[in-house]
DNA sequence: CATGAATGAGCCTTCATTCAT
DNA sequence: TATGAATGAAGGCTCATTCAT
């Protein structure tokens, strides 16, 4: 997964690199079940750090403002994300390929719905520059399917001409994806996420297979 | 557009009812604009009230609590959405009267685009009972299209065998055109809204027409 | 008093212009009282609502900041000044003139006491321009003396020859009047007021007069 | 210079003497640029500990609060003080002393600018047994001028008769010394301290001279 | 002795809501 | 009905101080 995006770091008092890392992690997991809970704006910082398990003051020994917990949210999501999806092979050009990637990142949603939820609903939240960086991170995972699609086209598998229909198809099946965490009303009564899956291998393959 | 759920009251203290449909539009207005840039939660109501065009004292006959004014957009845009796609026909059972549809649908929600990336993005800070009320609206719109296509089964120009793929499909269009919204980021520089619907009407009746 | 500095304006969510000023002569005179016995930094802004008889939110109503308080204390102070200032008479050019400026000045700073030593202390915590405002005002009542004592060299019963030296002998005034305030300690054990304003007309008197 | 006063000791943790020395004379000359800069409230615990050149955990094994800080600061500024006027001559009951006297104290102050400002503006925030001990420095001073004015007065070169005139001189010329300091801004555009302190010992001068 | 992570009381400020006019 | 001044709970954040290493 190339990262040419600089991470944007997020200040704090503490030194000890290990020790931020540490932290930083037992805040972003108290966190995600917080904001699942009641949202962004209706958590406290008080509670993002008893969450955490320690202190409102060491809170802010590794971040700065209360934004900073969301964008620590938010990049982490990706981190896994990434982590996750490095494993996909995007260069058979098998239709094969392509379906087991479309499982493999459901099911990564599956695993994350929480956190998925939360940074749809709240990446507004964010100040502006922070919001460009996720939404680089959006347009990565859409790079991903776009890579395993053109692949695809140019072993003769699948027969979308232009790029901008393989960006609207990359797009579709990112949004679908997700549609599993934030419709999860609407979804989560009828599906399985292996049912889900499967039906939207099935309907967006044919979709690709036979356009025109 | 069959509304079998009862519209949930906010409480007032005025008693003319063409007043309080002429404050509560101000209201709506005003506050879609507001919700738009800066977010339900950072909008006061000092400043909802003054975008209506009064003072707070007044915004507060019309209304009991901050959050009724998320509902009362939220309604208002589903009062919108129900009159305008009102005059979609849903029984033919042609692919030409889904293709019409979609592109109705698809056209609504980019001359509403706004309305619908408030929606998603703050229909989480309305209390529950009203939140539910925002997801049965949703449902209706799921429905129409589901009816259109299996109307379409039934007069074999679809092959979808399962009610829940049906469902599926449905959740899939009904997605698809909200994306426009609240992805505006990352499609509406590759497409204009007409590109964006041709493109998804072929993808995704090609994915309905050949699913096996 | 020729006042051509523009006020600057504290910024108010109130709009009745009255009541404005009834709210903040109390902000003012229970601030004073506080600052007087705690200090600026260590008084708080509930303290500062509460002396001044009414709720922070209030409080909040009729200023931005904290610094603000500071800042209506200082002009306040000013404005008692120059409208107390006002009757002294500035033409004569006699030495009477000045003893009875000098007079008039000195009983001026001993009726204020508790705000002058605020000013002198805590002027530094003032955002810069509020701060050079009150410079102005300093200046303005150095130039009060050096008028006074230019007309009494013009006419003769003087004979400080340079204008930077009049300027000097103004400051000098200023400064011992203040220094009744801010020097209490060291100065009110051993003089009265009167005393000390005669003693004081006495020596400067002398240097002026003999001055060579 | 007689130190008849105790000096009040600041708690510590640490007991190599000379190391104590060392790291209070650190402390204390990055206080005095950071109060100078910030204001005592404003610096916090951190910027002195850094500004001091080691951890906020040395800080504290060498005070006990922040106010010892400023309190080291202001005690550390009179040990300089008493050390350079330790030199003039107070006996010889001359005008040429008192010019001389008048003359090395000008110079003291203006080499010591910043601390002189800060302790006329931060006093206030010490406790008041060490407000006390400085006031009793502030006094040490004073007496210092009254010893030589009262040696003129008695050799018979100034005329001023009472005890209680002799004080105010002597305080007077204290105050417009720290005046360069404190009223900088208002000063120091019009004279240079050489011009400044030939003005202040002409006027002081010849108000002493022809008091009567 | 030196370090720096942890703590939490407490500060300034905001803002939804009320109510007298 | 309309107004807007008043309220105070609650929130984000700071920072003096401690203490284990």
């Amino acid at each position: 997964m190339p990262e040419n995006e600089e991470k944007i770091l997020v200040q704090t008092n503490v030194k000890d690199e290990s020790l931020i890392e540490i932290r930083r992690n037992q805040i972003v997991s108290g966190a995600v079940k917080l904001f699942r809970e009641k949202g962004f704006h209706r958590a406290t910082t008080r509670e993002i750090a008893k969450a955490a398990g320690f202190s409102i003051g060491t809170l802010y020994e590794y971040i700065r403002t209360k934004e900073d917990v969301l964008y620590l949210v938010s990049d982490n999501i990706y981190d896994q994300v990434f982590q996750r999806l490095s494993t996909i092979s995007t260069s058979k050009g098998t239709l094969e390929e392509l379906k087991l990637a479309i499982k493999q990142y459901f099911s990564l949603i599956d695993s994350m719905k929480d956190e998925f939820t939360i940074m749809y609903q709240e990446t507004k939240s964010l100040p502006k520059d922070k919001q460009h960086y996720i939404f680089q991170k959006e347009l990565e995972m859409v790079s991903l399917f776009e890579k395993i699609i053109t692949n695809c086209v140019q072993s003769g598998e699948l027969k979308i001409a232009s790029k901008q229909e393989i960006y609207l198809a990359a797009n579709l099946l990112v949004v679908q994806g997700q549609a599993w965490a934030f419709r999860k009303w609407a979804l989560q009564k009828h599906f399985t996420i292996e049912e889900y899956t499967r039906a939207q291998t099935k309907m967006c393959l044919s979709g690709l297979l036979h356009f025109e």
